[in-house]
DNA sequence: CTTGGTGCAAAGCCTTTGCAACGTG
DNA sequence: CACGTTGCAAAGGCTTTGCACCAAG
């Protein structure tokens, strides 16, 4: 009820050999030149599939687009405000929310979504010479 | 530079009178029994000035759909993972991140983006109804 | 055969945008 | 008059779906 195709098994390498964190889009180009006649719709269903099977994790967050990770190990990501990069985030110690809620009118709670928000290095940078050059001209 | 038209007076009286969280969608509805010429377009353009301008929160969070939070005190989200419904939720300590985040290659972290995941009371109540029945059924 | 998977194209959903008309200082 | 704002409709981006054909057990 679930083969590993030719297809979801390049997709998977793909996966491994991008960044991480690819979106569906990337992972297309990608993988579309190892298999010229791969469709967008194939990808798409497999990384919904791969997700629900555990083999990658969905990175359903924040406005848009969608992202995959192959790092199924407990992490969390940085998102630069200014660019959109995605980044893994090595926490000191493990998080842990136990007890934190106060037992929300009867919700089960399964879990967190959590990401970082923040600048990265190349964009504070910029944003740095953006403001030196802005102060210069008053 | 920045009008407090009166179609931007009812889209912030309807968010507080909606259960809040509402969805640009959800906001188009209500307003539009009072405005009915108003436009889905304005309804949007205008969330997202007045999300700008600090009257409002974006919650760009989560696959799905964006939604609009009147209450602008720091405060997190359970989202049932069955119907989507998105809630309040009080934590017992407030949470720190401090320390936590062990410098992520230079990232200058500014916030952070949480929510919970769950089963709301009534999707819990039906799954667990639906299991009952599948049991029986065997 | 049967069942699941694929490519392709079309449809879908949510959101953004261009533009002419409008309102108010 | 000037400038921000509106309604309307069209366009856009990302994702999902229907369908006929294909592949492998």
């Amino acid at each position: 009820m679930f083969r590993l195709t030719h297809q979801r098994k390049v997709i998977l390498e793909e996966l491994r050999l991008a960044h991480s964190h690819a979106t569906a889009d990337e992972i297309y180009e990608r993988v579309k030149k190892r298999l010229p006649r791969i469709s967008l719709g194939t990808i798409y269903r497999n990384l919904e599939i791969l997700a629900s099977h555990g083999r990658i994790r969905k990175l359903d967050f924040a406005g848009g687009q969608r992202r995959f990770d192959i790092n199924l190990t407990e992490h969390y990501h940085v998102r630069c405000l200014n660019c959109g990069k995605l980044k893994d985030v090595v926490l000191q110690a493990p998080l842990s929310f136990d007890g934190l809620v106060a037992g929300p009118n009867g919700y089960e709670i399964s879990g967190v979504r959590l990401e970082f928000l923040g600048l990265c290095p190349e964009c504070k940078a910029v944003k740095q010479k953006g403001a030196r050059e802005d102060a210069g001209n008053k």
